[in-house]
DNA sequence: CTATGGACCTGAATGC
DNA sequence: TGCATTCAGGTCCATA
């Protein structure tokens, strides 16, 4: 479920865990990847801070870090009183600011630990990812220059990480849906001036998505339990065969590397 | 190096 | 009701 807006969500509304003691750690199944450390070897380090690289959540601790990854289908609680967890509820972290619980029933989905962002395993995870689209450093002339090196459809270099990181099936379609760029367009064929135009759309389109909580397609909900309502707004995503908000053409489908693409034949060249 | 298809896993929706 | 098929927010890995 989560692109970018919902990772930034979640690390809002558990950033309070900052402080906490942690108390204990339960696992229920395998996810993804194992933690890597002993879970008891956590219990009595702080959490220090809650950062974002990507799509990936940081909890900085006093000493080490986990980094956590909600898959397709992950989402965090932080819960005061928590009830006992539920058959896709694979980790927990007991603190003194209440208990962190994963739910992910693909399990698609991570928790890992590294002694320091610069030491694996957080250098294997994080060190190939591209820009961060909200920050200063993404401007649009390094982006065009980093689309010049992909042959492959701009929507499929969207959501391999290395131009730019975040960006899903989602916001991907959407962003291309405002910059008026077709999906299937070779990512170094596209000009300084409509990379410029996505560069322009990708931020806005984000920012967007966390303004309005993130998209809830299915089970996506914040920290607090509350679900996005960004997916009420889109003009394409998940809309084949509605009009088009602009033109009212109806909106297509497109399959790219098995992934669904929605866009619109009229507004997007 | 880039590009592509398969793999991981569960559940909901659809069609017969 | 049951059963098979398709699809869903991601990304790593093997293969060309």
């Amino acid at each position: 479920m989560p692109e970018l807006p919902e990772v930034e969500i979640t690390r809002r509304g558990i950033a309070g865990i900052a402080g906490a003691r942690i108390i204990g750690v339960r696992q229920g199944l395998p996810l993804r990847w194992p933690l890597g450390v002993e879970p008891q070897a956590l219990t009595g380090r702080t959490v220090r801070s809650v950062g974002r690289r990507g799509k990936y959540l940081l909890l900085h601790l006093d000493e080490g870090l986990l980094l956590l990854h909600l898959g397709m289908s992950g989402s965090l609680r932080l819960l005061g009183n928590a009830p006992p967890p539920g058959k896709h509820e694979h980790f927990e972290l007991h603190t003194s600011a209440g208990t962190l619980r994963l739910h992910d029933a693909r399990r698609f989905g991570a928790v890992v630990y590294a002694p320091a962002l610069d030491a694996p395993p957080a250098t294997q995870l994080l060190d190939k990812l591209g820009p961060e689209p909200l920050d200063d450093v993404f401007d649009a002339r390094s982006f065009h220059h980093a689309l010049q090196k992909h042959r492959a459809p701009i929507k499929q270099v969207l959501l391999a990480g290395r131009a730019v990181v975040g960006v899903g099936n989602i916001y991907a379609c959407e962003a291309l849906f405002a910059a008026g760029i077709h999906p299937a367009t070779p990512a170094a064929r596209i000009s300084a001036a409509r990379a410029a135009r996505l560069h322009a759309a990708i931020r806005q389109v984000l920012q967007s998505a966390i303004q309005q909580g993130g998209s809830t397609l299915r089970d996506f909900v914040s920290a607090q339990g509350e679900a996005g309502h960004f997916q009420l707004h889109a003009a394409v995503y998940g809309r084949a065969g509605q009009p088009c908000p602009r033109c009212a053409r109806a909106i297509a489908v497109l399959r790219q590397g098995q992934r669904s693409t929605y866009y619109c034949p009229g507004c997007q060249h």
